[in-house]
DNA sequence: AGCATATGTCAGTGTTGTTGACATTCCAAG
DNA sequence: CTTGGAATGTCAACAACACTGACATATGCT
């Protein structure tokens, strides 16, 4: 393999070398830190009827109240079908509010409900208080350092993504 | 919310305070990462006859050769019934073989055949070819935080798995 | 001998994703 | 004002991957 060859000694590149297994480790840290991610909202969804595909759609939902479906179709990279399934679900028992759009109405708007505020709140209260815990044992530097490489980890459209929640953010 | 209040200024928790804005900036974070993440192997996969968890049961086995079928239930945190589904396929499409314990004839310990190992490289290279771009974007001591910050999401179970997957690292 | 462990297997079910086809509504350009 | 295309919704079929529950087999340990 052409990255197993080491680099020659006191070049800059030392300071960028990454051996197959520290990328690895990074790999193997990435798929079980995901698992921790998503447990605990995942454990409530259970007793509900609910799966993580509902927990996606309302957190987006909520992220950013007035999206589109089209918007939320781009955010979450699955099919308008299956997306709609979802949406149907999440209408029919009152948490998602869909209103015609003014200026284009073949648009629909998507709003939570106050039931869907309390899931909403219920779930990523699980989901933050673990993300606090590692952000608290890890400590700032290390947060810093979290996020530049989730952000260089993601594909081009989704970085803007990003960076269009963040700015839009309450 | 009890997360929303400002610490008193000067205080030493200051460091350490996280908004709920912060958080949720992880949170997304995480998902758009992982997205990625997952992507280049989806990717080849899909022209293969092989999904994602496949990918997940090959990159173990190859990690840690001899493994027994208990012990990759434990790593992949799925039921025996749903990882055996995926080992058959394997081990009937001649990439996995599955020796009887010498100690214990109960165990079977799994190894990748050359044509396993050719799957897992193909697959890990895609992978880790996004791992290294984003370490390299990111920085040396971004990806310190990184790992440290993914270590510290992982369930306690799974934060030990990954340091003796390190260790036994070849 | 009897219980526990490790594995494999069968049957049924649920969530989430996919494709493909088709209808509706509506904006905008000619 | 007609026509083309965009945005959305819906139906049907299907596949991957997870789950539960039940049962079988072989083996190890006491």
């Amino acid at each position: 393999m052409a990255e197993g060859q080491a680099p020659a000694p006191y070049s800059n590149e030392n300071l960028l070398f990454l051996t197959d297994e520290q990328l690895r480790q990074g790999i193997e840290a990435m798929f079980f830190a995901y698992r921790g991610f998503t447990a605990d909202p995942d454990r409530i969804l259970a007793d509900l009827a609910y799966g993580r595909a509902h927990h996606r759609a309302v957190h987006f939902i909520n992220r950013a109240p007035g999206t589109t479906v089209n918007n939320l179709l781009n955010l979450l990279g699955v099919t308008k079908q299956s997306l709609n399934r979802v949406l149907r679900t999440l209408i029919e028992d009152g948490l998602v509010e869909s209103r015609v759009g003014r200026n284009d109405k073949r648009e629909r708007h998507l709003f939570l409900t106050g039931q869907g505020k309390a899931l909403e709140q219920k779930l990523s209260d699980a989901q933050r208080a673990r993300m606090r815990a590692a952000f608290r044992d890890a400590g700032p530097e290390a947060v810093a350092g979290f996020r530049r490489v989730l952000e260089a980890m993601m594909d081009r459209e989704m970085r803007f993504a990003y960076a269009r929640l963040k700015d839009n953010a309450p």
